[in-house]
DNA sequence: CTGAAAGCGCTTACAG
DNA sequence: CTGAAAGCGCTTACAG
């Protein structure tokens, strides 16, 4: 590995003469930068990172932290993201979570192995947040919202998608309509079921307690939470459900199906994410569509801008999303 | 940030006391280093790594470089890297390549940030590969086999999945077969389509030339592909077509029904991937299932056995498919 | 325009 | 068992 005491050497010249020339500054000749670039180029010169960090250099890198890749989601994403750090001359890398080590992600802003970093995961806990924001590693929440020094959010509207699911079904003429948790605990479910219940409210319509049903946000809870409801309440069910995600939503389908009843002439199905499967499944799904590639640019954006020192503020961002109208919501019978 | 010299200060010791207690040396008194650790967490003290990493330490962590971030397989292939990296007390990062700057995982790659890397990306060339390796950076790649000092392979046996996939439909009965080909600059297309024909030939059966289609790995190509062979040939086509992957494979499904034909009484369909998709469409896909998790976990086995300096040796494992039969199979019409 | 020197935060032989 | 000191490869005021 050659270093730059190996080009000095060569060059004739010192140690300070080949850093600085290595980093174009003004003050070496045009003539001695060149015999330096040249021997360094001959020598395959890599300059040490390590030794450029100690010394407080930024390193252009910017982290995403995820518990969990999966399905187109994260490709585009990840696509928003890089195109905005290319253009600011920054190179991205992901760390995955682990289920049971949140630390370790933590420790890998902590050592400053990158200059900032995009926040997906919810596992990482509002301490460790506080910590890396004492240590002015600046952050961008995605979908999640805190307050606090360097640190900026950007979310997506999961309260509007509620709303417009809920208007949407209305307007069809239904007027029992149920819903599906996905998880209780989960800040998205509760401000969809937010959105959504409170536009409902202003139509004059109240959830029945009966009709709401709790998931895991998987395929399989979304199936049993149908069938149990199905066959506990036989005829006197809800037109319409509104599914915290499309998962769930394909699942409560299948059950539906089994159970001899039909989507949508029976029970209206939503769902929430518009996964690839949705458009693959019988009858193909309405859901709400995020706007995901957005959610990586505008989050990768406001990092670099904090990195760049050019918006230091803090700020907040909220994105909106889109119904997409497809064949598993349909008038009710009786209308 | 509290470095070892405040510790040092603190604890009224010298920095190399405070280093030698942090690391847990043997040389130390017991109770000199529990001070030194209760003043340590007081201050929150966090290595830093970039100092430790000038001085030629390992930093316990490994990289994986991808070219896209898609669907279920990759989920898996981490999930299966992580649990062994865990079990080494490795971290992972991922580098997602830029479609045109593929210089950029490889620079970090470069800069040492990670002790070893897996690579999955077919764009990194065989010169950046032999620089790497001349740097003695350990490598395990992906999918892909090249000889070099540090560099191990682990590859899944393409050619043995075409070639059970050929006698599965030599013993449905199955006399006239065809092929679409993904890429024809693609290794994994190659050696699939190679174990396909061999096995075929084996069996006295020769793959028509017009019964060779050519797609480009995407649900689109594979749809126009069988719907130009379709509109060609008539009724003098093949009773079976293997497609080199299973979107591919969708997509001619499309094609067929859209024909007026039906698959598999008409044209028995085989894939290649197991994606989730495929137990989703109609009829479900017969495909061949890739190890992928193991893929991962082999990878990362071989890879921190190099870091450990347990096994020196460059290694070349192969992993083999399963024929995972559903509904796109049958005999032919006339068996 | 160029160089000598201090220093970033660690590790680690060496001496005691 | 503990400490003084060199050194990893850079950057950057400072002096000339």
């Amino acid at each position: 590995m050659a270093t730059i005491k190996d080009i000095a050497k060569k060059a004739g010249v010192s140690i300070s003469t080949v850093s600085y020339a290595l980093n174009n500054s003004p003050k070496i000749s045009q003539k001695t930068k060149e015999k330096i670039w040249k021997i360094a180029n001959e020598l395959n010169y890599q300059p040490n990172t390590f030794a450029r960090s100690l010394k407080g250099k930024k390193r252009n890198l910017i982290g995403l932290v995820v518990h969990e890749i999966r399905g187109p989601y994260y490709q585009e994403l990840v696509r928003g993201i890089q195109d905005v750090a290319v253009m600011y001359g920054y190179n991205l890398i992901i760390f995955c979570e682990l289920e049971n080590k949140e630390a370790a992600s933590v420790d890998l802003l902590n050592n400053k192995i990158v200059d900032g970093a995009l926040l997906l995961s919810s596992h990482i806990t509002r301490e460790h947040i506080e910590m890396l924001s004492k240590r002015d590693i600046p952050l961008v929440l995605m979908d999640r919202k805190i307050k606090m020094p360097k640190v900026s959010s950007v979310i997506i509207n999961n309260q509007k998608g509620g709303k417009i699911v809920a208007r949407h079904l209305y307007e069809l003429g239904h007027r029992r309509i149920g819903y599906m948790h996905g998880a209780l605990d989960s800040m998205e479910d509760k401000t969809r079921f937010k959105g959504f219940k409170n536009e409902l409210k202003n139509k004059g319509i109240n959830i029945d307690k009966r009709d709401i049903l709790n998931g895991n946000f998987t395929e399989e809870s979304g199936y049993k939470a149908m069938k149990n409801y199905l066959e506990k309440n036989g005829n006197n069910i809800a037109t319409a459900f509104f599914c915290a995600n499309d998962e769930m939503a394909i699942g409560a389908i299948s059950a539906i199906k089994e159970f001899g009843l039909n989507v949508p002439q029976d029970i209206s199905i939503v769902g929430f994410d518009n996964i690839l499967l949705s458009t693959y499944i019988t009858p193909k799904l309405t859901t709400i569509k995020r706007p995901v590639y957005d959610l990586g640019k505008f989050a990768a954006y406001q990092l670099l801008n904090m990195l760049d020192g050019k918006s230091s503020e803090e700020v907040s961002i909220e994105l909106d999303v889109e119904l997409v109208i497809r064949e598993s919501t349909e008038k009710p019978r009786n209308v």
